[in-house]
DNA sequence: GTTGTGACATCGC
DNA sequence: CGCGATGCCACAA
């Protein structure tokens, strides 16, 4: 059973597998970065949409095919949310070069994606 | 129709 | 950087 979903769900699961796909190994990125890129429903105020979509996202992740990375998408607070393998997420990026603080914390200043240096992708919303 | 909750974000202290 | 409080949409009971 799906939770939350969008106003058109297929198309925003795709969208958000699509960006997950994009995500380098031992890079991490959030429910919000995803958020971002993708493209705002028509008739949605953005505010609400930025309130809620990480939560779409997460949704979309729960029936994320094999393909996708999923173990890349994390919180802002750059810890992996609660959920049954969490432990096995947190091997998975450890063992693609993403280091973990003694709280289990990954620093997104350096494995966050995309990297603020220049390795800008596609623009956002807003 | 009302209430609660969800793989979260953001702002303030 | 950490913790607490608030907000938003959609869906199930």
């Amino acid at each position: 059973m799906r939770f939350t979903s969008p106003p058109d769900p297929i198309n925003f699961n795709q969208q958000v597998w699509d960006i997950v796909r994009r995500v380098p190994p031992g890079r991490v990125t959030t429910y919000g970065e995803i958020a971002r890129r993708l493209p705002l429903p028509e008739g949605m105020d953005p505010k609400a949409y930025l309130a809620f979509a990480p939560r779409w996202v997460g949704g979309a992740m729960a029936a994320c095919p094999a393909d996708v990375p999923w173990q890349r998408v994390i919180n802002s607070k750059g810890e992996i949310s609660a959920r049954p393998g969490a432990r096995m997420q947190h091997q998975l990026l450890e063992e693609e070069g993403v280091q973990f603080n003694e709280r289990g914390r990954i620093d997104l200043t350096i494995f966050g994606w995309p990297d603020s240096a220049g390795e800008q992708e596609q623009p956002h919303l807003l």
